[in-house]
DNA sequence: CCGCCTGCG
DNA sequence: CCGCAGGCG
């Protein structure tokens, strides 16, 4: 029995309690982490079996086409739970319906409800926006001049130990490098750890890049070996940048890689699809991977984490002021665990 | 007894006729080319020995510290002919005291008695001057829109066989190769190719740049294998771009290197002394050495053609404008032929 | 944060 | 034709 097991079990406790808001909360979570369905679902299957969790479950599986109805519920249980990751350059220096466009950010999480979230240039107009419609995440961040990083944890997944904030010495936007410990349900360690490289095609800027994704590989190296270590963002990278430096080290791995290389998620910066910035009377219309989310498994091979899924987001057009909510795609990474 | 003596006597000949312009001027010619001297010792000499260039040779080396006085004239005439080369980026696009500047650049012409000129960032205007100025030259160029590259051959030693502009098909900068396919005192063929390759530091432009220089080696090996090869000019060269098309081919040589890369002559853009451009407050004082000459030897080894030195000129600024004759040196390359 | 341009230090 | 900033398509 692993140390998720005993997770379920501790949750399994207080799905008998009184049914408060925070415990609805809780039981639609958990609805949906195994089902990878909906609030909505969540509500109906919920209120149709006296809010509890496993006749839920079970009704829902039951029912033809939902799921792997063969299969026992606690088996769905382990086999179904997802831990989910994404990360976005919000493009806050675009002040153009700057305030729509954090909403519909804000939307898509509460859509997808990651685990974890990434963000890149925020600022802090956006940063209180995000504060007030998602209480159900921590904000961790560290520095807050002019645009930064941010990191979003699920208050009901994980649990933050502390924080880091590595400026990088030779970079001439203040760009950094933000590291969460964290466990996740009380078991797993994950190391969260995001950062927008230099940007730009000059050659300091590439050449500066290179030394903040060395850092950076270095970093998730660094940690402890039974630790999960997740590290992206917005790298701006190139791929002579990354051949330049040897490639990614041995024991990292590239998640759109490590699930399959989607052809259909390559670019994240993509300006033949997307419109928010004036390319469309223009020669060239550049698009490239700047977006990547890197792994580096625990040496305890008992611990279930294994990538099953990766996702563009964001690719929705906001109808009321005709733009995306970023120039960048939001990555999405899922792990079984 | 190889070509260049045959050269030898036919100017023998040509000295006991009649004292017209043209012959003083060849004996002028003449004089200076054989004792490194200049035009004022010339005129005193050979006025002092009866306009006849043999006893003007002799008296001045027969002058104690005048020349290696211990050797005949016959001996001294072979052993101190040089085939002078001078190429030069004269910055016509910097229209401040432009017309002092360019005659500026016809006075290190006029002294330094180059048999060939390799001239990149002419203008029309410029290009006025030098034909009014240096009627001693042919004055040979491709295409005269904007800014172009001209080639100019010392009649009285060269002889112009044919023309070639080979534009650069990738150039956004309209930058050709020009060659003129000459003749050195009748007797030596030589083919003289200058360009002025793409400027920038922008990935696109260091690509052109390589492309350009591929181009230029190709068509230096391309010459009749008994053609002497003279190929420079503004080159605008970075190491690495060198280095990534695999160096200079074997058979090529650059002159600077071939002079013992003489350290006072590196930097031909060298912001750290030339002071035309705004550098002076600015953080960063670059200099690069962008201007080269490369030479392919003729397969014929009997003729004499050897590389004797490598010099800067150009680096005096001009009292009147204070303002260099441009934010290039000249380089100028001799031959012991 | 694409290529390319202009202007500044 | 250096690096960098700002603006355009
Ligand atoms: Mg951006
Ligand atoms: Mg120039």
């Amino acid at each position: 029995m692993n140390n998720l097991s005993q997770t379920n079990r501790e949750r399994s406790v207080r799905n008998h309690n009184s049914n408060n808001h925070n415990q609805i909360a809780a039981l639609y979570e958990e609805f949906i982490s195994v089902t990878n369905t909906n609030v909505d679902i969540a509500k109906k299957m919920l209120q149709e079996n006296q809010w509890n969790l496993q006749k839920a479950l079970g009704a829902y599986f039951d029912t033809p086409n939902n799921g792997q109805a063969s299969a026992s519920n606690d088996e769905l249980f382990e086999e179904n739970r997802k831990f989910k990751l994404l990360s976005w350059n919000i493009d806050g220096l675009d002040m153009y319906a700057l305030e729509v466009r954090a909403q519909g950010v804000i939307d898509v999480i509460k859509k997808e409800r990651p685990d974890a979230v990434f963000l890149q240039e925020v600022i802090p107009c956006s940063l209180s926006q995000i504060q007030t419609h998602l209480p159900e995440y921590d904000v961790h961040l560290g520095n807050v001049q002019n645009y930064f990083v941010v990191i979003l944890t699920r208050k009901a997944t994980l649990t933050v130990q502390r924080l880091d904030l590595i400026p990088y010495p030779g970079s001439q936007m203040d760009r950094n490098l933000l590291i969460i410990h964290a466990r996740y349900r009380n078991t797993v360690n994950i190391d969260l750890m995001t950062s927008h490289h230099e940007s730009g095609t000059e050659e300091n800027s590439s050449h500066e890049r290179m030394e903040q994704l060395k850092l950076c590989f270095k970093k998730m190296f660094d940690a402890p070996s039974d630790h999960f270590v997740l590290f992206g963002g917005d790298l701006n990278m190139r791929q002579k940048e990354l051949y330049k430096i040897g490639n990614v080290p041995a024991g990292i791995y590239d998640l759109w890689f490590a699930n399959g290389k989607p052809t259909d998620c390559e670019y994240t910066w993509d300006m033949q699809l997307n419109t928010n910035k004036n390319f469309s009377m223009s020669a060239s219309r550049p698009r490239a991977r700047f977006d990547r989310l890197y792994f580096r498994p625990s040496s305890d091979g008992s611990i279930k984490f294994q990538p099953v899924g990766f996702e563009l987001k964001g690719l929705d057009i906001i109808p009321s002021v005709q733009r995306f909510c970023s120039d960048h795609w939001a990555i999405q990474v899922s792990f079984s665990v």
